[in-house]
DNA sequence: TGTCTGTTTGCACCCGGGTGCATGATAAGC
DNA sequence: GCTTATCATGCACCCGGGTGCAAACAGACA
C-alpha cells in the first residue's frame, strides 16, 4: 500500500497543466505562461517545465485555449467535387500552407446531404478563425448566410465570387478564354465550340464569354456549347460521344474549347472511343498533373495555384488589409499538342 | 440615450446560450438542455428555445461543449501522398460518411516537414475522438507514439499497419496478387514484372508476395522488380522508360504488375510514349476513375473504397468492440483490355 | 544599505457550456 | 383531498487554460 507513492498514473488519464505544476512546485499559470509565446517566464523555468512536460507527455489542450483566447487555430476547408485532380491540388497546396502557419485544417465536404449553409453553421460553431471556400458553388441564398457569421472572414478561391461582398482569389478566365480563341483562330478553324460544366457561376462563364467575345471581334463565332451534368471526366466523355452522334461528321466543330482538363480529358476519350482522335483540336483549364500524359499531350490554361492559394490565405488571416480584397491573377497558357487537329 | 434599450447587438459579438435564456425567461442551463438531445426539457420551452435561438442567431459553442464533455466531436484524417487520386476517393468517402454520422474531418497533411508524429500530437491536443490514417506510411517510430495517446482510437486504412496493437482495415493484396498471377500465367505471359512504390509497408509487399508466390507456384519467376521514388505517374513512366531504354526488345517484360493504378497509368504512358502500345501487358491496382477511360482501359483490382471506409469508422468509434481488429476484404479484379498485350 | 526599476510569479476571474443533485411543479393513484 | 411518482428547472461546480493586476523578488545605483 505504501508503494502507491509512485503514482499508477500511467493510465489513460489525460495530464493537464496543473499536474506538471505540481511537480514542478510552481503554479497552474507559471506553466500556461512556459507554453504561450510572448509571455514573461524565467528561461530557465520554462527549460525545465518544457521537460518535464515531455516526460510526462504533456501538452496543452486546443480546445481549452481556443475556448480563452477565442482563436481555435483552424481554417474551414469548403469543398465539393471532391473529385475533380484540380481539387485535390488544392487542398493539398491548402493544408501544407495552413499547417506551415501553424493552422489546422477542418475539411467540409459539401454535398446534396450536406449543403453550403450546415458547413458555414458548423465552421460558425467551431470558431474557425477563417473560411476557405475551394472553387466551390457559391449560391445566392449564401450572401445572407455569409453576412449572418460576417466576424469570421471568408475568401473564396479558384472562383469568382461574383459578389461585391465576398472577397475571392482566382484566375482571369475572361483574358483565358480570349488568348484560347486566339490560338484557335490562329490555326485557322472556324467551327468552334465550348463545353460547359454543371454550375453556372461567373468564374466559369467568364471563360466562355472570354472566349466567345474574342471569336466574335474576329469575325467568328461560338458554334455550339455542350453541356456537361457534373465535372467529371465521364460526363465529358459522354456529353461529346453524344454530339458526335448526333452530328453529321462534315459539320462537326473543329475545335473545342473546355472548361477544365478534367471534362478536355474525358473529351478526348470520346474521340479515342470513336476512334476519332485528333478529328477535334481540345483545349483545357487548370493544368492537373494528367494533361501532360504522353496519352492527352493536353493544351491547357495553368491556373498559379500555390501563389492563389497563398494570397487566400493571406486575406483570410488579415482581413483588415485594405487594398483589393478580390484578386484576379494571370494564368499562362501550356501548349502540348491537343490544340492541333489532324486534317480530316 | 434612452434609445439604447433597443441594444446595438447586431454588432459582431457571439450570442452565448446566457443571451438567449435572458431573453426566453429562463436560465441558461435550460437553453443548454434544449440543446443537448437526451435532456429533460418540456417540449414547448425547447420549441421557443430553438426559435428564439434561430432568431438571434445563436448556436452552441463547440469547442465549449467538446471541452466539458472531452468529446470533440472531431475525428483527424492523417493524409500523405495526397496527390494520388485514390486518396481522393478515400478523403471523400472519409469527410461524407463521418459528416453523416455528425462528425467533422480535421486533416492532417504528412509531408517532410510535418511528419506524422506532429499530426498525431496535434490530433492529440485537439481531443479528436479518433484518428485514421488513410494509407499513410506507418514507421515503427509511430507504435511508440501511438502508444503514448492510447487513449485515442485508431485506426489504419487503406493499408496493413503491419503491427499488432493496430487495427486496420484493408484490402487483401496477397490475395490479389495472387489473382492477378493466374491472369497472366493464363494468358501465356512467361516474362513477368512487378512495379514498385517508394513505400516498404506491409500491405504493399504483400500485393508482391502473393504475385510471386503463385508464380513460383506455378514454375514461374518474378523477373523484374522496377521500383519507383513516388506513387506518381510520372514516376511510373520514367521508371519504365529507363527500364525500355535498358533492356533488349527481346528479353522485354511481357507483362506488368503494377503496385497501384496511377503508377500502372504512367508505365501505359511510358509505352505509348515509347510507342510501343500494348506491347506490354499491364495491370493495377484500386481501380481508380481513369482505369475505365478507353485511352487506358487499365485491367485493375477493385478496392471496395465505401466499405472499407465504413468499416474503419466503426472500429474507431466502437474500439471496444470485440472480435477482429483487423479487417482484411476482398477486392475484384476488373477486367478490361490492358492485362492483353499485343503479340510482338 | 536604502530606493528605484524591471522581471517573475501567484491569484481571481473569465471563456461557454455540460452534469449531478435538489427543489419545485404537475399529474396520477387511492 | 392527500400522498406519491414524474418530470422540469435552477444551481454549484466542473472542463483546461489564458489574462490583467498586484505582490514578490532581484539587481543596479547612489
Amino acid at each position: 500500500m505504501l508503494a502507491m507513492t509512485q503514482a499508477p498514473r500511467s493510465s489513460s488519464k489525460k495530464v493537464t497543466a496543473s499536474d506538471v505544476a505540481a511537480r514542478a512546485g510552481v503554479s497552474k499559470w507559471t506553466v500556461s505562461r512556459a507554453f504561450s509565446d510572448g509571455a514573461s517566464i524565467a528561461p530557465e523555468v520554462r527549460a525545465r517545465i518544457h521537460q518535464l512536460a515531455t516526460e510526462m507527455g504533456y501538452s496543452p489542450n486546443l480546445l481549452a485555449r481556443s475556448l480563452s483566447t477565442r482563436s481555435s487555430g483552424l481554417i474551414a476547408l469548403v469543398a465539393d467535387e471532391l473529385a475533380n485532380p484540380n481539387q485535390l491540388k488544392i487542398l493539398n497546396e491548402a493544408t501544407r500552407q495552413l499547417q506551415a502557419r501553424g493552422l489546422s485544417s477542418l475539411l467540409l465536404n459539401v454535398s446534396p446531404e450536406y449543403s453550403p449553409a450546415t458547413a458555414l453553421r458548423l465552421a460558425d460553431q467551431f470558431q474557425v478563425d477563417g473560411i476557405l471556400f475551394l472553387g466551390t458553388t457559391l449560391k445566392h441564398e449564401l450572401v445572407e448566410l455569409a453576412q449572418r457569421i460576417k466576424h469570421i472572414p471568408l475568401v473564396v478561391i479558384m472562383r469568382n465570387s461574383g459578389m461585391a461582398e465576398i472577397p475571392f482569389v482566382s484566375t482571369d478566365g475572361y483574358a483565358a478564354g480570349g488568348e484560347i480563341a486566339d490560338l484557335f483562330l490562329a490555326q485557322g478553324y472556324r467551327r468552334i465550340g465550348y463545353m460547359a460544366g454543371p454550375l453556372s457561376e461567373r468564374t466559369e462563364l467568364r471563360r466562355m464569354e472570354g472566349f466567345r467575345d474574342r471569336l466574335n471581334a474576329s469575325g467568328a463565332a461560338l458554334n455550339a456549347v455542350i453541356e456537361t451534368a457534373h465535372y467529371r471526366r465521364e460526363q465529358g466523355m459522354q456529353a461529346l460521344q453524344r454530339y458526335l452522334e448526333s452530328t453529321p461528321r462534315e459539320t462537326r466543330l473543329e475545335a473545342l474549347f473546355c472548361e477544365n482538363d478534367i471534362l478536355a480529358i474525358g473529351a478526348m476519350d470520346a474521340l479515342v472511343a470513336a476512334n476519332a482522335q485528333r478529328k477535334i483540336a481540345i483545349v483545357g483549364f487548370d493544368d492537373i498533373e494528367m494533361a501532360a500524359s504522353p496519352s492527352y499531350e493536353l493544351t491547357t490554361f495553368h491556373q498559379p495555384v500555390e501563389f492563389l492559394v497563398g494570397e487566400a490565405i493571406r486575406l483570410v488571416l488579415e482581413p483588415g488589409s485594405a487594398g483589393t480584397r478580390k484578386l484576379m491573377a494571370p494564368g499562362s497558357l501550356v501548349l502540348r499538342s491537343s490544340h492541333r487537329r489532324s486534317a480530316g
